[in-house]
DNA sequence: CCTCCTACCTAGGATAGCTATATAGTAAGC
DNA sequence: GCTTACTATATAGCTATCCTAGGTAGGAGG
């Protein structure tokens, strides 16, 4: 586990690319969304609900994300479980294209006299 | 020169980088920055002067840049050219170093069931 | 002079993540 | 039945940062 988890506005604006990475494979609720960024990162992304929250609702009012409440299957309250629309799943395509140009972008500016 | 600029926000917490990388090889003033950031990026990068006045004068607050007035060479009013510190230069390889954290953690998301 | 260009600066607004808390359902212990 | 703990969703208020939209001022050229 690592400790150090990135600068509060590195996550600006790419939040959303985050979540649509990772629920683009299967969909998922809030808390496991938390858990599955933990995992996959070596505890680097650690979401807190009220950044993650609000996020999900605007992705589903964008339309890139559908969530539909569902029983949990362990015996605690439903969870809220979200999906890539196909919309979003293009949105996933731009954002990929975006954070790909902008890296580029930061190279260019390195090794100039 | 390409139309497309980045989402504001993806500048959100990168700014600082982006001028510690443009100012490493030589120190420049404000409305320099903005046409080398411009030129070398093929017109991607296109800073506010409202975005980067406030960010340079942090910078300096944060002792990472060093501002001195200068005469113009070509008879316009005064330049205010940023150098980095030494502070600035260990600022920077930190920058960097987080900024490839960030992207390792954001491809660890993908491709996963 | 008067206009234009350069150059620096700042106030106010919008956005988005964080802190902290609220609400509520289920399960376990006694 | 009551309390405690865990899970899960939700939101109000704070803060930081970038942008919009201006302002100030010096020099060049007609």
């Amino acid at each position: 586990m690592e400790q150090l988890s990135p600068d509060a506005n590195l996550l600006k604006g790419n939040l959303d690319l985050i979540l649509l990475e990772i629920l683009e494979a299967q969909p998922m609720y809030g808390l496991e969304i938390i858990n599955e960024a933990q995992t996959r990162t070596d505890g680097y992304f650690d979401f807190k609900e009220g950044s993650l929250y609000p996020a999900l609702h605007r992705l589903e009012a964008q339309g890139w994300l559908s969530g539909a409440f569902q029983d949990s299957d362990s015996g605690g309250p439903r969870r809220k479980y979200y999906r890539l629309t196909d919309k979003g799943n293009r949105a996933l395509e731009r954002k990929r294209a975006e954070w790909q140009r902008f890296g580029r972008a930061i190279e260019s500016l390195r090794g100039r006299p």
